[in-house]
DNA sequence: TGTGCCGTGATTTTT
DNA sequence: TCACGGCACA
């Protein structure tokens, strides 16, 4: 083990060799919290712990996943693998794979992600006749969350007279009967969606004390990463399960609390000493990551918070730079301000791009600068936009595989029943639910037996639906001999997922089929991963890792050198060089939807000292006059936050901010001019396509051939080159048509016949500028 | 059963 | 503005 001794500070020493019980660890940002949590478990293992008594918790797969490597580095890979780390949804979800059947689930669960609970949620709704307008899925299910994650279960729903008397004034008295209907759906459908794996822990806990007791003297280490994040449901099942041993260990910072409205519960973390008055309480107070002017700027916003534990982070590197504040006419301008500044430091400064980052309050702010972006043909990644998990195809591929491994799960048979279209439409499936609902069976029961039902439906479609029923149990049989990939590979080819896309030349076809092929790329990685040492890998195994990812887990490639954009929220726990916020104005950020309380704004204080932390060397504040939104142009003042921080650490060209100071001014800037045509230079500036995210998680998919294929510009396609497409191979170009925007080409190729692409999103490289045979 | 038009409504979101 | 969902039609 390397020498912790030095390379480690004092508090931080102190902390990682605190083994008997409880401890809290308040880690200011960028002050190693990472580094504490991984040398305090090598520390734990190399004192003879053993690894599989050892509970670490964090909040995503990426922050595991890191640890875990660290800890391999440090101790060795055979002492690492036994650990029980990971996020909270897949430890608990471990556990209940283990001891489910207890409350009636089996091993083999399905996990419904938010999508899936939406439609249970609504279908549930329209069973009821109720009027869809009153009663949003999303808003409802998001009271069904809110209940879950405060550990109120349907059947309490009903004594808690602030959850009925907040439906009655919103007149959705039959919220709490949605909920009591979506709870035993889901228990039918031997599903759970993402809050039940917390809630569900708790009642196993709850109900089984002699479980509880198994896993409270299995765990005698307990460790827990952004303490300040876990809701009540999570804050429970940790109390009951450290009463024991009582060797709690959590890090976080109260400063960094940015998910209260997704129920985390910043008292958790404020309240620790209560809870375990024994508790040692370490500080990490020096920041090693910013300049000493990006922490005293950030230190001085955050002041203005009441709701925080006494700390005072400090930082020992240079002085740095100030904050620069800059402003734009317009959203547009902005984002050109910033593309031309990063243009410019890449350039003089010798900063590579995956050293910039550009952060915002809200996603639809990224359109702006990827067209900035682009323009300057500077590199970039959108973080956060439509998950790889939650694409269309993705989806039905993955609810095949869902239903092959839990028939019982109807949200995925209702998906896939008639995609690709076999005939079965609505009416039917109307039909096959009602006989379902009537008969409390589940619709797999139903289409398997359906003599026992009175269906009226003719003989056509009941072929149509043996010949589905056909297909998968046909798989079904298969999952003991064939492993993930094999069988994935099969229903997809056998469903005619993979040629119905294969025929289109559509760009969103190929697009899906693209998606389609990493998936099936990524389950053969899973399935080889050195962890699985060679052994046969069941879809199962596969689908219970894969539901509880996101592709922000995916890693950043050190080769790749681009420019990163994203929420604030998804850069926690990142850090850049040079960071750049956008929108900065009052009613965006802070939102003009949580400015009414107090508590809303700490919040989003907190989140913008979140932006503010992740940079090294250089912040750059920005904010526009004059904003794009929902069609029109509104017009807006640069948010309190530039107020609250201390005018020292900031370098405001004119000493305050005022509509008429022309900060960037300074910046050349030669693509833009403040005339009113400036707007329309960008407006017809589409882009190309989104960049993509692989999925990617401990197991990363094989290098796709097709994202690595080099394409040329649109603009130099011509009738008569000699082509090639990723998917399509060679071909000729026989006629181009339209404008640069939407140029269209018909295009030969010798193996797929003629195709007519989309050159904006049909990625073609010239072979040749003259085919001649 | 599949396609196209119109109206509505729109934060943040580790799992 | 843009994306999605509902409804009307073929």
């Amino acid at each position: 083990m390397v020498d912790i001794f030095t390379e480690l500070n004092k508090t931080q020493l102190e902390a990682v060799q605190h083994t008997e019980g409880p401890s809290l660890i308040i880690a200011g940002a960028g002050s190693g919290k990472t580094r504490v949590l991984t040398y305090r478990i090598s520390w734990l293992l190399s004192n003879g712990v053993p690894a599989s008594s050892v509970l670490a918790l964090t909040f995503t797969n990426k922050a595991a996943r890191e640890m875990k490597e660290r800890i391999q580095n440090l101790v060795g890979d055979d002492r690492a693998r036994y650990l029980w780390m990971g996020t909270f949804h897949s430890m608990f979800a471990r556990i209940l794979r283990n001891e489910g059947h207890l409350l009636g689930y089996p091993s083999s669960f399905t996990i419904y992600d938010t999508t899936d609970s939406k439609n249970l949620v609504k279908t549930i709704i329209r069973e009821m006749q109720l009027d869809e307008k009153m009663y949003k899925p999303g808003e409802v299910f998001h009271r069904i969350s809110t209940a879950k994650n405060a550990l109120i279960t349907p059947q309490a729903y009903g004594g808690i007279t602030e959850l009925i008397s907040f439906d009655q004034s919103t007149r959705r008295e039959k919220i709490i009967d949605i909920y009591k209907k979506y709870a035993s759906r889901c228990l039918k459908a031997g599903a759970m969606d993402f809050d039940d794996l917390l809630l569900n822990t708790n009642i196993l806990f709850r109900d089984f004390p002699d479980i509880l007791d198994k896993y409270q003297q299995k765990f005698h280490f307990i460790l827990v990463d952004e303490y300040q994040d876990t809701n009540l449901a999570q804050y429970m099942i940790l109390k009951k399960l450290s009463e024991n041993h009582r060797n709690i260990c959590v890090v976080g910072d109260d400063a960094q609390s940015i998910y209260a409205f997704r129920g985390a519960r910043i008292e958790n973390i404020l309240n620790f000493r209560n809870d375990y008055p024994e508790a040692r309480v370490y500080k990490l107070e020096r920041n090693y990551r910013s300049t000493q002017n990006i922490v005293e700027a950030a230190n001085s916003l955050i002041e203005k918070n009441s709701e925080k534990l006494s700390k005072k982070v400090f930082s020992k590197n240079d002085l740095g730079e100030k904050i620069r504040v800059v402003h734009a006419a317009t959203d547009t301008e902005e984002g050109f301000l910033v593309a031309n500044a990063i243009f410019d430091e890449h350039l003089q400064e010798q900063v590579h791009y995956r050293e910039f980052a550009i952060l915002y309050r809200t996603n639809a702010q990224s359109r702006i600068f990827e067209e900035a972006l682009r323009k300057r043909n500077i590199p970039y990644k959108v973080y956060g936009s439509v998950s790889f998990y939650q694409r269309k195809e993705i989806k039905d591929v993955l609810a095949y595989l869902r239903l092959i491994v839990n028939p019982r799960d109807d949200e995925s048979l209702k998906r896939i029943i008639n995609f690709p279209a076999r005939g079965i439409g609505k009416t039917t499936l109307d039909k096959l639910e009602a006989a379902a609902l009537q008969s409390g069976k589940n619709l797999w029961y139903v289409i398997t037996h359906p003599g026992e039902f009175d269906l009226r439906i003719n003989s056509g479609l009941q072929k149509r639906i043996s010949g589905f029923v056909q297909l998968i149990s046909g798989s079904m049989d298969k999952r003991n001999q064939m492993d993930a990939y094999e069988l994935a590979y099969e229903v997809t080819k056998k469903a005619g997922i993979l040629n119905l896309m294969q025929q289109s030349s559509a760009p969103e076809e190929i697009s899906r089929y693209e998606n389609i092929q990493e998936l099936l790329n990524g389950i053969s990685e899973f399935i080889a991963e050195p962890e699985q040492e060679g052994r046969f890998v069941s879809l199962d195994e596969y689908l219970q890792n894969v539901s509880l990812l996101t592709d922000l887990d995916t890693d950043t490639e050190e080769s790749d050198d681009s420019v990163k954009i994203m929420t604030a929220h998804s850069a926690k726990g990142l850090e850049f060089s040079h960071v750049f916020i956008a929108g900065v104005e009052e009613n965006l950020f802070p939102s003009q939807l949580s400015n009414s309380t107090q508590r809303e704004l700490e919040e989003e204080r907190r989140l913008f000292y979140v932006a503010l932390t992740r940079a090294k060397k250089r912040v750059t504040i920005s904010w526009a006059r004059s904003r794009f939104r929902w069609g029109s142009t509104i017009s807006c003042n640069p948010s309190r936050f530039i107020d609250e921080i201390n005018p020292e650490f900031l370098d405001l060209p004119s000493g305050q901010i005022t509509p008429r100071n022309g900060a960037f001014d300074t910046i050349p800037n030669p693509e833009y001019t403040t005339s009113s045509g400036s707007q329309k230079t960008t407006v017809n500036f589409r882009p190309r396509q989104r960049s993509r995210f692989r999925p990617v998680n401990d197991h990363r998919p094989a290098p796709n051939p097709h994202t690595d294929f080099k394409s040329d510009d649109p603009a130099e396609i011509f009738p008569g080159q000699r082509v090639e497409h990723a998917l399509f191979g060679e071909g000729k170009v026989l006629h181009v048509e339209g404008n640069l925007q939407d140029r269209k080409a018909t295009v030969f190729f010798k193996d797929h016949g003629q195709k007519q692409l989309l050159l904006k999103f049909a990625r073609l490289k010239i072979i040749r500028q003259h085919d001649k045979e």
